[in-house]
Parts: structure tokens; C-alpha cells; sequence
RNA sequence: CGAGGCGUAGCGCAGGCCGGUUAGCGCACCUGCUUUGGGAGCAGGGGGCCGCAGGUUCGAAUCCUGCCGCCUCGACCA
């Protein structure tokens, strides 16, 4: 693996001072290189995103990782309500019976549910401590859940009775546990945190074009906000969601060349309407179940944005997505350039909030700027102005650029807010494209199997475009065989025919394998 | 759930084989001075049921037994 080191200078030089001394590799990580597994959980401890708890399978989200995660949440809510979707809230608990009445749902579950059996705790008569009150044994066990499918449907049974409840559009931001043996930070833990669609429609068509337009928004949320480009398509049925007739993936690749689902959309058929018996009565006064989607994107997306865009410097957010969009940094000796120079900071600040920018003035004065410099660069803040008294009496600011590591001087006396945001769009492109750019060279069509097993045992195995007959026992060859596995069928409008790279048997188009997290 | 590794200050570790004053080091923390344009320097200081329980011994971080927890790699997994 090849990554880029240190700070240069860009830009035409426009002041004196234009060369400031471009600065060696942080010493703070292990690099991709070194240790792809060990660079990816020091950036989620030292950026603060996230820390291991108490608890096993569980992790602490701090303080900088949640307001990342609470820009996903604004962002993906807002484009859920344009598109007529409302926000409620439905139980952690699910009764055990329910989780049962969909036969593929509890099949897909039933192996890592967490079950709540008693209500009450005592002293423990032996000695100290409390023990779980044999007596408070529940009637019927709870399940935290897993995915709320069933206690949604089980409540849409009383809401739907008419042609005229329907569409019924909801989204739920909640936590759940699924029962990990192992666990990552964000990319699997025993708890996370998501949103999750449920939606009830009067026709097939109807729930099919609500599973695709999710599934659209979460491309177009990837890409545009995150920054992360992302192949779309259909899961193969070794893959699917239990319990629907369709899944709906968007697959991202990550620069270890490991697939990461990024979002996922499903088409539920009226699987659940009839486990629950939720019907309506149509225009004509007929019954009929009512047709179902579900969709949802969780935490993990931390960990697509960490392991798509970052260096060996550390985190890298995409402008659209930060918190914290500028960083300004004042330095100072005196205390008497010290109040100038703050002063000036927050001036500057003062500025580019009123551009509708999200800015921090970093005034602590317990950290040395050098401190503060490797600190935001850890956090992967997109842009740094640094302003010292020099800079006050030129009225100039410098400005460095977190994905290029490059830096320069620029003016303040002129409409400097225009400068700011268009680099940072120009970052949120540079982002994309050089993710994309990635992508593209780790994607390798192949038509045999041994330019299968070749591109798959490569030090970066990316995305491998080959053909399939389209049967779950050769993608379970394939996967024994290779570890790879099917990530999508990507939506072709004129696919390409051809013999399956495995058994040789035709294949309807070229599918997407590789490994994946 | 399998195989390996590790539990000693907030974090990272040394010490352990070969038991013996007051358990050490780096970072972090506190105080002071000097510093401040890429994680500052010096001086002083605070902080430990050495994972838990039992055993051997005059004496255990160190040896023995059991347990618990964490990490890595597999297995598993929407």
C-alpha cells in the first residue's frame, strides 16, 4: 500500500512567509500499512470517536464520534421527512412469541437475541451483592430487539384498516442488540445505534418503489455527504434480510479492499402482514395484506467514513459531514498578543459563521499549538486557519488543508469567507473522487477462475466483477473457497451474458464478490 | 465456541524463569519558572487490594490450583 506523507505547500506563493516547514509523518500511528486492523481501532480511540466499555460488545461513543454520528442522523432525517416519512418510537422489548410468527425472520435472529427472564433482583442471602429474584420469573420472555419488524407489524394490525391509512411511513431511531461473539468499534457491536423504516402500501408496486427510492437516498446520502461512493443492487438469497423477498444493498469499498454494506433496503412482500395479519380494505371494499418495506442505516456507517477517507495522519471527514468544518488556531507569546491575537481568532470565526459555516476557535490555553495542530489533524477536521501575530500584522491567515496536507497563506483583507467555502468544496470533491479513483482501481473484471482466485488473494482484493449461474450452492463454493462473497447484484439495464467463472453454467450478467467486513 | 496471547498507576509497559528492604520506567496528571509558527524544557510532587479467590512458604507481583476479564486469529454472522 501506497499512502501520501506530510504537509507541502500549495498554491502560488502570495506572501513572504509562503513556506512554512512542511512536516514530518505523525508519530501517534500505526500506519495502514504496518497494521491496517491495528491504524483502524487507534484512529476511533485517538480522534475520541469511541471507546471500549465495561461492557462487553459494547462500546462507548464520546463525545466528538456522536456529534459525527448526530450530523447522519440530521442529515438522513431531513431527507426521510422530504420524502413524507415520520419519526415514532416503539418498544426495546419484544415478546418472545412475536419474533416466531415470520418462520425466516426468527431463523436469522433466534442465535444472537439477548432475552430478559426475570423482572426483579435481591440480596443474595449467601452474602453480599444482589442475585436475580427467582421468584420475578416473566411469564413470557422479552427480547431486546434485534430489529423491530415484529413489534411494528403487530402494532400496524391496529392502525391499517383502510385503503385510505395507507401509505404508512415510519421511522424509528432506536438502539438494538444483536449478540456478537466478535466484535469491532462501529463496524459490529452488540449494541448500535440506527434508524429503521418501516413502511405499509396497498400494492406490490408501490412498496417496491419505496424500498428503491431508500435505497437511493442512502447512495445519494453516501456519496454526496459521506463523501463514499457506493455500488447499488440486489443481495443474492444467501444474503438477503430474513424474511424479505428482496434486499436492497448499497456496498462500499474500503481501502483494505474489504467491502463494507453501507445501507441496506428490503422489500418485505406481505410476509410480515401476514405473520401479523394486518389487511385493508381496498377501493372496492376487498381485503387484502398489506405490502412492506423496511430499510435502515446504523453506526457502522463510522466506521465506512473512517476506512474510506483517512491517512496515517489519522481521521479525514468530509466537509459536508464535520462538525466542525475550521478549526482556527491563534498563536501567541505575550499575553498581550495573546488577547490580539484570540481576538482576531474569533473575528475571523465571527465571519464564517455568518457564511453558515461550522467553525471552532481552539483558545485553550493549556495545549501549544503544535499540540492543537496534530490534535485536529487526528480528528480530521477539513480545514485549519492558524493565526499568529505575524499573520496580524500582514492580515494574512494560514490555511491548511487536512486531505492534502498542503498549506499557504492567504489574504484577509479580501472576501475571505468565499475562499474558505469553496475549498471546502472543493475537499468534499477531492474526497469523492479520490475514493472513487480507488474504487476503480481495485475493481478487476475477471472471467476465470483463476484471475478469480488470483484478484481475490491480492494484498488489496477490491471488488471482482465475474459471471454467476446465479445458485446459492456455487456462491457457498465460491465463499469456501475464497472467502469472497456475493455483495450485489448491481442493477444492469442491459446485462451481459456469459458462463459463470465457477461451474461453467451460463450466467445472466457479471455480479459483485469480495470479501467483506 | 476453538487456538494463541495478555491482565502490575488513567494509558503503554518492565520486573516473574531464580520468592527477600519502600514494586519500577515512559506518557498523562498537579505546582513553579522558562516557553508557545508542527504533540516544549527544567525542577519538584501526587497516584498501586501487582485481575479475583484459595494454596505452598518465616516471607508471594513472582511458585501451584481454580475462576474472571480483555486482545488477536479462526468458526459464526443481515
Amino acid at each position: 500500500m501506497f499512502f501520501a506523507q506530510g504537509w507541502r505547500n500549495f498554491g502560488p506563493p502570495n506572501c513572504e512567509r509562503n513556506n512554512p516547514p512542511p512536516m514530518a509523518k505523525n508519530k501517534f500511528l500505526t500506519s495502514r500499512a504496518e497494521n491496517y486492523s491495528d491504524w483502524y481501532n487507534e484512529i476511533v480511540k485517538k480522534a475520541e470517536l469511541a471507546e471500549n466499555s465495561e461492557v462487553r460488545g459494547c462500546m462507548v461513543i464520546k463525545p466528538y464520534g456522536y456529534a459525527i454520528w448526530e450530523r447522519m442522523q440530521r442529515i438522513l432525517d431531513d431527507m426521510f421527512k422530504a420524502t413524507g416519512h415520520q419519526n415514532a418510537y416503539f418498544p426495546l422489548f419484544i415478546p418472545k412469541s412475536f419474533l416466531s410468527k415470520e418462520a425466516d425472520h426468527v431463523e436469522g435472529f433466534a442465535k444472537e437475541c439477548a432475552v430478559v427472564t426475570h423482572y426483579r433482583l435481591k440480596n443474595d442471602p449467601n452474602g453480599k451483592g444482589v442475585i436475580v429474584d427467582p421468584e420475578a420469573k416473566l411469564e413470557e420472555e422479552l427480547i431486546v430487539r434485534p430489529t423491530s419488524e415484529t413489534i411494528i407489524w403487530s402494532t400496524y394490525r391496529n392502525w391499517i384498516q383502510s385503503y385510505r391509512d395507507l401509505p404508512l411511513l415510519i421511522n424509528q431511531w432506536a438502539n438494538v442488540v444483536r449478540w456478537e461473539l466478535r466484535t469491532r468499534m462501529f463496524l459490529r457491536t452488540a449494541e448500535f445505534l440506527w434508524q429503521e423504516g418501516h413502511t405499509a402500501h396497498a400494492t406490490e408496486a408501490e412498496a417496491v418503489a419505496e424500498a428503491e427510492q431508500m435505497l437511493n437516498i442512502y447512495a445519494t446520502f453516501a456519496e454526496q455527504t459521506l463523501a463514499i461512493p457506493v455500488l447499488r443492487g440486489v443481495k443474492s438469497e444467501r444474503e438477503r434480510f430474513a424474511g424479505a423477498l428482496n434486499t436492497y444493498a448499497i456496498e462500499a469499498l474500503m481501502q483494505d479492499g474489504k467491502a463494507l454494506q453501507a445501507g441496506t433496503s428490503h422489500f418485505l412482500g406481505q410476509n410480515f402482514a401476514k405473520a401479523f395479519d394486518v389487511k385493508f380494505a381496498n377501493k372496492d371494499n376487498q381485503e387484502e395484506y398489506v405490502w412492506a418495506t423496511s430499510w435502515g442505516v446504523s453506526t457502522r456507517l463510522m466506521g465506512a467514513l473512517i476506512m474510506t477517507h483517512s491517512d496515517d495522519n489519522g481521521l479525514i471527514v468530509p466537509p459536508v459531514l464535520a462538525p466542525i468544518q475550521v478549526v482556527i488556531i491563534p498563536i501567541y507569546r505575550k499575553e498581550e498578543e495573546k488577547v490580539r491575537v484570540v481576538e482576531k481568532c474569533h473575528e475571523v470565526s465571527a465571519i464564517l459563521q455568518g457564511a453558515g459555516l461550522r467553525v471552532k476557535v481552539d483558545d485553550d490555553d493549556t495545549k501549544k499549538p503544535g499540540w492543537k495542530f496534530s490534535e485536529w489533524e487526528l480528528k480530521g477536521v477539513p480545514l485549519r486557519l492558524a493565526l499568529g501575530p505575524r499573520d496580524l500584522e500582514n492580515h494574512k491567515i494560514e490555511v491548511a488543508r487536512r486531505d492534502t496536507l498542503t498549506k499557504e497563506v492567504m489574504d484577509l483583507g479580501v472576501d475571505f469567507s468565499k475562499v474558505i467555502k469553496g475549498l471546502l468544496e472543493e475537499i468534499q470533491t477531492t474526497l469523492y473522487q479520490k475514493a472513487q479513483a480507488f474504487r476503480e482501481t481495485h475493481t478487476h473484471r475477471v472471467d476465470s477462475w483463476e484471475e478469480f482466485q488470483a484478484a481475490i488473494d491480492a494484498d488489496i482484493p477490491g471488488f471482482i466483477l465475474a459471471h454467476w449461474d446465479g445458485t446459492s450452492e456455487t456462491e457457498e463454493k465460491i465463499q469456501e473457497a475464497t472467502k469472497a462473497t456475493i455483495r450485489v447484484i448491481p442493477f444492469e439495464e442491459n446485462p451481459e451474458p456469459g458462463t459463470c467463472v465457477f461451474s461453467g453454467k451460463p450466467s445472466r450478467q457479471r455480479v459483485v464478490f469480495a470479501k467483506s467486513y
